[in-house]
RNA sequence: GACUUCGUAGUUCAACGGAUAGAAUAGAAGUUUCCUAAACUUUUGAUCCAGGUUCGAUUCCUGGCGAGGUCACCA
């Protein structure tokens, strides 16, 4: 409709306005709920290009509209706001052509371009936090949502499962992990602890142990002891002790901190952990085959997790596969001038002129970095992929600077799709009581929260009771399903962008605008349809709509617009916010509308198909975002 | 320090440059012989400060104050 007003003033601008107008200056909203009218046009541009009031503009436009628009029922100028009001015959062959199509919303499949999304992402050092909570969630939502919006996607992850920090937990597992009357040392088998966490279990250990051998040797050296140490970091200690000597508190602690770093890079520990690495690059099978054991606890472990989360993967990247890739890039780069190599053999890329810094791409004993290994995966995609035109990078927005100089690196070497690669740069997840810190120990892990969650529901569901001839394992489901709901729902309906607050308590909470109040208006309407089935199929005949149906049916109406909104900002909120908007009206709806005890057969099941198409948009819209719609709650 | 993001009820979040800034939660008051009260209905309460652009500014620009992030031959 609004579509149609839209082609009707393009149209006529000539005889309406008596010069050309633009199409951007043709702007909807939605018709505040306390005035009358379904659809609102600002009319203040056209007010400037007919030189006369809003008012009369707006009188103008309303009647030649109304003149030429048959779904017009009337029209009103407030405030320089032309409202409109369409004929009830309008609403409810919007519900009837809801009611008929069963993918409502949905865009044809595959009619737009094919998208890659990466998400997760983790380090298999780490088990999984709450911040992975939110990338994830995120990342497979909006897949989603670019599916439902028509575009063909491909959700990837890349593992970062290479690196000195890999040889550290393998080098702590090694040293430090007892054996058992068997002779073995801990596994996930023989412990029953989840592969990842085994894992980081040894890197919080390494840790433990180096840093426990850094303050040994600082002690050594207090003591004027620097047996084993050579002469170049001797010198060099002196020079920070002569420099503490008068000089601020802070001048004072950054000096202490570089005598750590100092005293780290004389470790043992950390000289066998760069030992590893070297052994591991020369394919040393010993330590292959280590690696790949650990590797694979691993990610048994992530997968349980990502089981859990009911997300999933089309298509894996693994970094010890792909980090050999950019350096090829890089000497082609080179040769056609994009690059540039300095005295020492390191070669960086100046983008000064772009208003950023120059920037390495490869070190000086020619080993990758970090965006050597980003530019030679993205290159890999795209052949992996032909037909792809595009990527989503779900990182955290720590991360900004590394893809604007990733993106425009790609730009500068010639290829064409990096102007449709796209940061999903997400703000960070703090806790009532600051920042997490793995280091103080206040991470919160992503299985522990989701068990947290999970129990909160089950609690509060068997107080509730409604769960007469259920079976166990449907009930269990139930339980996941809204525990899970509501903390996906909690982490997706904040703008990506913006940093935002954890409350655990919030987030377990079952009223209010949370994930279980959506779910649990689907289930009631489930419920009502239930009593109703007298096996006879219910037709839409044409009644007469109440308000409450009219706006209804007008909520529903934007769905499709919302998920394309959704796809085109990269935005899962604004689906949650949408979602939530809907339920609220049904709720109001429902409370004031009598449905099952209506007399008025037709009136009585028109009712029933429109609680059917809410139900039906509900449950589409919660799979958007990775939420389970259950139909008994 | 340079660059960058942000600043909205007590708290957590909304608001293509558009009408009287919406919700939730917390607080106060109500709704059940009737379709699931995880609901519904009332009600108290906010745009960091100072300028500017505009018919119109929470939104854009400048300055200040405050909070995060980035500035590694780490990833």
């Amino acid at each position: 409709m609004e579509q149609k007003i839209k082609e009707l003033l393009l149209q006529h601008t000539k005889e309406l306005f008596n010069s050309d107008i633009s199409d951007a200056s043709i702007q909807f909203q939605s018709t505040r709920k306390d005035v009358k009218g379904d659809l609102t046009l600002v009319v203040f541009p056209f007010a400037k290009v007919l030189q006369t009031s809003p008012q009369l503009a707006g009188e103008k436009i309303g009647a030649f509209v109304a003149d030429r628009c048959e779904e017009l029922e009337s029209f009103e100028v407030i405030n320089g706001f032309l409202n409109f009001t369409f004929s009830p015959a309008y609403w409810f062959n919007m519900l009837h052509s809801i009611n008929e199509n069963e993918t409502f919303g949905r865009a044809v499949e595959h009619s737009k371009p094919m998208i890659m999304v990466e998400y997760s992402s983790p380090n298999t050092n780490k088990p999984l936090h709450l911040g992975h909570l939110r990338n994830i969630f995120l990342g497979f939502s909006l897949s989603e949502i670019l599916k439902a919006a028509g575009h063909e996607v491909i959700k990837t992850q890349v593992i970062n499962d290479r690196g000195i920090h890999i040889c550290k937990s393998m080098l702590a597992w090694e040293k430090f992990s007892p054996i058992n009357s068997k002779g073995e040392r801990e596994t996930p088998s023989n412990t029953g602890l989840k592969g990842d966490k085994l894992v980081g279990k040894y890197y919080v250990e390494f840790d433990k142990q180096f840093n426990a051998e850094a303050k040994q040797i600082i002690a050594q050296w207090e003591t004027d002891d620097f047996d084993g140490t050579s002469t170049a970091v001797v010198d060099l200690y002196k020079k920070f002790q002569v420099a503490l000597l008068g000089k601020d508190e802070k001048a004072q602690q950054a000096i202490h901190d570089k005598i750590k770093d100092l005293s780290k890079n004389e470790t043992t520990l950390l000289r066998e952990a760069k030992d590893m690495l070297v052994k591991w690059e020369a394919r040393d099978p010993q330590t292959y085959l280590l690696w790949t054991t650990m590797n694979n606890w691993v990610y048994a472990g992530f997968d349980l997790t990502y089981q859990t989360m009911g997300v999933d993967f089309d298509k894996l990247y693994y970094e010890s596969e792909t980090y050999l890739l950019g350096k090829d890039i890089i000497v082609e780069g080179l040769r056609s001038g994009v690059f540039f190599k300095k005295e020492d053999g390191s070669v960086w890329i100046d983008l000064t002129a772009e208003g950023l810094d120059e920037k390495i791409v490869l070190r000086s004993d020619g080993t990758a970095v970090y965006i050597t290994q980003d530019i030679g995966t993205a290159i890999d995609r795209f052949s992996d992929y032909p037909s792809l035109s595009g990527m989503v990078y779900t990182v955290g927005n720590e991360q900004d600077y590394h893809f604007k100089v990733l993106f425009l690196i790609l730009e500068k070497l010639g290829y064409a799709w990096a102007k449709n690669c796209f940061h999903l740069s997400y703000g960070m997840v703090d806790l009532p009581s600051g920042k997490m810190k793995s280091r103080e120990g206040t991470v919160v892990d992503a299985d522990d929260l989701m068990q947290e969650v999970v129990d909160k529901a089950t609690e509060i569901t068997k107080e509730r009771g409604h769960l007469d001839g259920m079976s166990e394992q449907f009930r269990n489901r139930l339980y996941q399903q809204i525990g899970l709901g509501g903390l996906k729902y909690y982490l997706l309906k904040v703008d990506p962008k913006k940093r935002m607050l954890f409350n655990p308590e919030e987030s377990v909470d079952l009223s209010g605008n949370t994930g279980p109040f959506l779910q649990y208006a689907h289930a009631r309407i489930c419920s009502l349809l239930k009593k109703e089935d007298s096996g006879a199929e219910l037709v839409l005949v044409p009644f007469t709509l109440q308000h409450e149906e009219k706006e209804l049916i007008k909520c529903l109406s934007s769905y499709p617009s919302i998920i394309s909104e959704a796809a085109s900002n990269y935005s899962p909120a604004l689906l949650a916010n949408y979602l939530y908007e809907l339920v609220k009206q049904y709720g109001h709806f429902y409370q004031t509308i009598p449905i099952l005890i209506e007399p008025n057969r037709d009136v009585k099941s028109g009712r029933l198909l429109l609680s059917y198409n809410v139900a039906k948009v509900i449950k589409s819209g919660l799979s958007l975002l990775g939420i389970e719609a259950p139909e008994k709650m």
